[in-house]
DNA sequence: AAGCCGCTTCGATTCCGGTTGAATCCCGGA
DNA sequence: TCCGGGATTCAACCGGAATCGAAGCGGCTT
């Protein structure tokens, strides 16, 4: 009983202070608005969620004081962005938690055209997601790259293939190769973790797809599509 | 901008809800201790936490209506768990990120012994955990059966392995066979999901292992040190 | 140099939610 | 039928935190 107490109490109140950033709609705008993975300024911020400066300016302190956002100031700017990858998997998490809940449909056109952007393809913190990303996986676990029916990982053929196009993997992290992620939108698991950052690096820098807007939402390319066939056997109707 | 926003707003708020379960020192202490896995009394919860029978009550009210805790009245008793696997994870996911910045150390004897005996081996909601779980997870990994180094899976042989020790692995759920759980003493992934739940229940069901006490921890038995050793050719030292 | 703009600090206000004891409900045992 | 005990409801209290505007600071622009 008592010898568990205090270890339990400051787990439990850790995991409390924890959970109690996130726990503020506000703060949970941010850090959703966050998951794509760039650096925003706390103005951007606080035109996004809706509140005053002020008010966005004392969320950022207790993000940052709780190790879950990392802060760059460039001149009379605060760029703000997730911390690191683990926190970016746990907000995932968490979204992903909720999702099912949240049935949400389109209300306007200008909604709809929106979300189906984002559904075809978006940035999640630094790999592709939506059909694009869903698409990607797929593939690779068509051609025996990637194994899904025992676990997550890459196979040896699968190695190769990221060598053979070119798409450098950093394996020194401790940081896992290949991990799924949930997605939001199609509620299936798609590549995550160093190959699918390298990948989504890869295809940016290729411009197999290019960002639109100013949000997360990204688009295939012609380049993008012929690539992605031939590399991969995707017809580009799976990505429409 | 706008098109966002009432969706964003929803994800958001549905995203601060949940955080907001976990936000309480005491909610957080219940969801730690049911990550044993079994069912504890609402009596036994507000024991456990050393609050008032009235305080628990509605915390465990607001758990349930949340989704992260399933209920099952028995007479004049409410006994409550983790709703479901994935409730578990994100249990765990938050735990883990809270661990690093919490390098406790026991400070009385007895609480050495607890906190070895959790240390040495115990479950982790479904699977085992501790000196035990990593060993199992490093012999696997060593033999060949567990693929680590590209992500997390069991290879060919790994399931041939499991079926040739009887150990049955349902594959039809679309819970992944084979999940790195990170551990909070050891620091290091070893294996969750169905083949971790099932070699748990396995090593239950043949007394590899037995609970002690009332807590989490169990101790492996001398038919386990062999079977073990048999089976995987894990040392007892490695257990210790 | 003057002015603008982004951000932060501060104080005041408001509101939400955790806690508790007392009363109540309900089940099981005598 | 009556009691004991586990669990819940209720009303009241309290503390903490979110919010905002005003004022101030510091960098960038003109």
């Amino acid at each position: 009983m008592l010898e568990g107490m205090t270890t339990k109490d400051s787990r439990a109140a850790g995991l409390a202070r924890l959970a109690a950033l996130a726990a503020d709609e506000t703060r949970a705008a941010c850090l959703l608005a966050l998951l794509d993975g760039r650096a925003w300024t706390a103005g951007e911020l606080a035109r996004h969620c809706g509140v005053a400066a002020s008010t966005l300016s004392e969320h950022l302190g207790k993000l940052v004081a709780g190790g879950l956002l990392a802060e760059e100031r460039q001149g009379r700017h605060r760029y703000v962005r997730l911390a690191d990858a683990r926190v970016a998997h746990l907000v995932e998490d968490l979204a992903a938690q909720v999702a099912p809940g949240a049935a949400e449909r389109p209300r306007t056109l200008r909604q709809a055209g929106a979300g189906s952007a984002m559904a075809r393809g978006r940035t999640c913190y630094d790999h592709l997601a939506g059909r694009l990303g869903i698409a990607l996986t797929d593939a690779l676990t068509a051609r025996g790259l990637l194994r899904q029916d025992t676990g997550f990982a890459l196979t040896d053929a699968g190695l190769r293939w990221f060598g053979a196009a070119g798409i450098d993997l950093d394996r020194r992290g401790r940081r896992p190769l290949a991990r799924a992620c949930l997605d939001w939108t199609e509620r299936r698991p798609h590549l995550a973790g160093v190959a699918g950052a390298a990948l989504c690096r890869h295809a940016l820098r290729a411009r197999w797809c290019v960002r639109i807007g100013s949000e997360r939402a990204v688009k295939v390319t012609e380049t993008g599509e012929r690539a992605l066939y031939d590399l991969l056997g995707i017809e580009s109707e799976a990505l429409r």
